[in-house]
DNA sequence: CTTGAAGTAACTGTTGTTGTTACATTTATG
DNA sequence: CATAAATGTAACAACAACAGTTACTTCAAG
């Protein structure tokens, strides 16, 4: 599936902001974040620019500049991340329109869609259940 | 995502060859199979070779050959099509390992190993609540 | 022995993610 | 005002997965 390592990113970058922000550490800069990521500061950068699309991270431009959350750590669920970086759906229909004058070809996208749409449901209510908060307390307890 | 259409084309194939079976037409075949879906016969082929791995479908080859389910339809659940057609892990962690010695880059992996791994449990009994009969249930039902 | 179908390798085109360089834009500060 | 530091973004390459296709080998019924 190539599965997508977005969310986990997106986790550890907002977790890292918080610490350093309830430490009252330096701001928070794209080069020290992707620092504790291991990765290139381009790539936060447009992690960060999605979640600043969705409210949860605010920016500001210009020297000294950096990020900073937008919004309570304890309200900001992992329902909200994803919703911020996944783009599409769980589950694909078929590419090419299936033989409409067989039964089967005729009937099954609406049935899988119904599945799929709770199939979405369950994934975001486990989601919705875990907060920022929960994944800093998470994270500090493994020390 | 690039979201995978494996699991809907699998579910219809199943449906397909259900129906095909009780109503006791033609062997089912690749080639009969792909024109329902609307694809190629290999894609075909190679979709039920993971079936078939996983003990839902069953081959014959040779002249007059094709395949055959291999439990009962009320048995087979989405979540059996899900486990035989779908490689990996639904999330991924950090490509590059993150930096260890920073607090959040060295605790971030498990907690979220534990958020994904109740986000594919949610998944899974979804999946689990619908049969091939009830696919094809509500595929007839369509019409 | 012929025929029809599975099984599979190999290749192409498309799409999405990640990593990278480069550069324009913005703003605090000396 | 000039400089420095950081965002914001475009462009590109590497890589992987999926879908589609051609072509071939293997198998077994007749």
């Amino acid at each position: 599936m190539s599965a997508n390592s977005r969310m986990t990113i997106a986790a550890h970058v907002l977790a890292w902001m918080w610490l350093n922000e309830s430490r009252g550490g330096e701001v928070s800069t794209s080069e020290r974040i992707a620092d504790s990521v291991n990765t290139n500061p381009v790539v936060i950068r447009r992690l960060l620019g999605d979640l600043r699309r969705a409210g949860i991270v605010e920016s500001r431009r210009g020297a000294g500049a950096g990020w900073t959350l937008a919004r309570a750590p304890e309200s900001v669920t992992l329902l909200d991340v994803y919703e911020a970086v996944t783009p599409g759906p769980l589950f694909a229909m078929h590419r090419a329109e299936p033989n409409q004058r067989c039964p089967v070809g005729f009937g099954i996208r609406p049935v899988m869609q119904g599945v799929y749409d709770g199939v979405e449901d369950a994934l975001r209510a486990e989601l919705a259940r875990t907060t920022l908060t929960g994944v800093l307390r998470g994270i500090l307890a493994a020390r």
